[in-house]
DNA sequence: TTGCTCCTCACGTCACGTGAGGTGGC
DNA sequence: TTGCTCCTCACGTCACGTGAGGTGGC
């Protein structure tokens, strides 16, 4: 109950937010995975934000079908806010990579379906062949080697000596919760000038990564779904770059 | 070993090319999901047609969660190759879901790396919210009363009275088919004809299914990864759709 | 004080994995 | 005949689920 201390949760509490039961939790710490670094004076288990990113590793690494021992052996304990984001880009780019492969079935069953409407038949082969790219080997081992590997918190550091481009998106996002908390309209001229610098830097920032201007494009249309838990980024997303992106498209065509 | 006898897999054969092991079949088999409709002389399991669809159900609905208790109630023995397209249609919706909602979670990443650098930090919160965001108490709940209602083979029956979208559809299909067997460039005048036909059906048929149109876009881009067992279909699409449309879109500009 | 949450055993279960010992098929 | 696949028990295991009996905390 110190003044400046952050919020705990419980392991209900915990639980319910992040879909795992009281029994998944109590589990994970038996086990080694993941034990909450507080505990209340009656012996509860209190879990940190440091936990809780702990959780979210496993829990992202267990969809993609890892087993508990393989996730323990590759679990990062955070250390720097840096650390985090380099992490979640890693993840975004794994789902990325589960978006192509999910498009590349979603086509190749509309091809199929095409084909059984022509034919009025499908042969044996063809639906192995579907199931052939259901599974794809999950391609997903290279998580093991880049979360495995002990350097990786030396890496980040070095790449932290020169990065223009994350600084830049610094910048704009300090200039973004800035305009919203002043009250600035996202369709004025102000907020339209802005909206072209966003626009230019994702254009910089997408160069090699075919997934990510894609997944701007989707931005704001998802925003609904976003829980409450988002805070400022939601309203942030929803009443300003949503709103500003449509006008700044509109006037472009 | 009669004569137009369709091709038959064993347990080892159809295990490799799906990518579960001999002991989960015979598994499937003693717990009644699916057995083999033959035996050799010998005792051995022979898989036909309709057993491999059968597995293909399941190995779909396992991959999004559901128990083999679940699944087995709402399995559906194939009868006709509509009923086929039908379920294959309904597992492309389903996908083009769950597209959706990696992309939501992909830009929701994206945004929360930007908020990071800027800040320097990550609130306990905002982790849960990503958390909510990855687990969102899976909607493809709705699946178990898609395939469960007995019904759906009347409600096919019913649909196929009229349809003429699957109609045209066939027929483009088999306009494909035989200007590839003719050995028509695809960039020749008569070629770019056809896929002009072929984008207007798109543009049609995607109406009201917004993945559609994308899906129709990523065609062609993950052909290199379909299995050699597609057949002719992945030659007609690399060989053909992807040419036409790359000469059709660059003249579109 | 009441109702809810959380605690630790401990046994159960689901979906297979892993040999053990024997037969089928090219 | 050899090597590989497949067969049926039967016990093991992984990741929890499910009470059983008791305590914590608003």
């Amino acid at each position: 109950l110190e003044n400046n201390e952050e919020k705990l949760y419980s392991v209900g509490e915990l639980g319910q937010r992040c879909g795992v039961t009281v029994r998944t939790l109590q589990y994970y710490d038996k086990e080694g995975l993941l034990s909450p670094s507080r505990y209340s004076e009656g012996g509860r288990r209190l879990y940190t934000r440091e936990d809780i990113f702990l959780l979210q590793q496993i829990l992202f690494l267990k969809s993609f079908g890892f087993s508990l021992a393989d996730i323990r052996d590759c679990l990062m304990k955070t250390e720097s806010a840096k650390e985090i984001a380099f992490l979640f880009s890693q993840q975004r780019e794994v789902i990325q990579e589960q978006i192509k492969k999910l498009e590349g079935i979603a086509s190749f069953l509309f091809q199929v379906i095409g084909e059984i409407n022509n034919c009025g038949e499908i042969g044996t082969e063809k639906l192995v062949a579907i199931m052939e790219l259901m599974q794809q080997k999950n391609p997903y081992a290279f998580l093991l080697r880049y979360f495995k590997n002990d350097d990786i918190k030396t890496i980040i550091s070095t790449i932290n000596i020169d990065q223009p481009v994350e600084a830049a998106w610094a910048g704009l996002f300090e200039e973004l919760f800035a305009l919203n908390r002043a009250g600035v309209d996202p369709e004025s001229e102000q907020g339209q000038e802005f909206t072209a610098k966003w626009w230019a830097a994702i254009q910089t920032y997408a160069k090699g990564d075919s997934g990510m201007t894609e997944s701007m494009f989707q931005m704001g249309t998802d925003v609904d779904n976003w829980p409450e838990s988002a805070g400022e980024l939601k309203i942030v997303t929803k009443e300003f770059l949503a709103k500003a992106f449509e006008k700044y498209f509109k006037d472009k065509n």
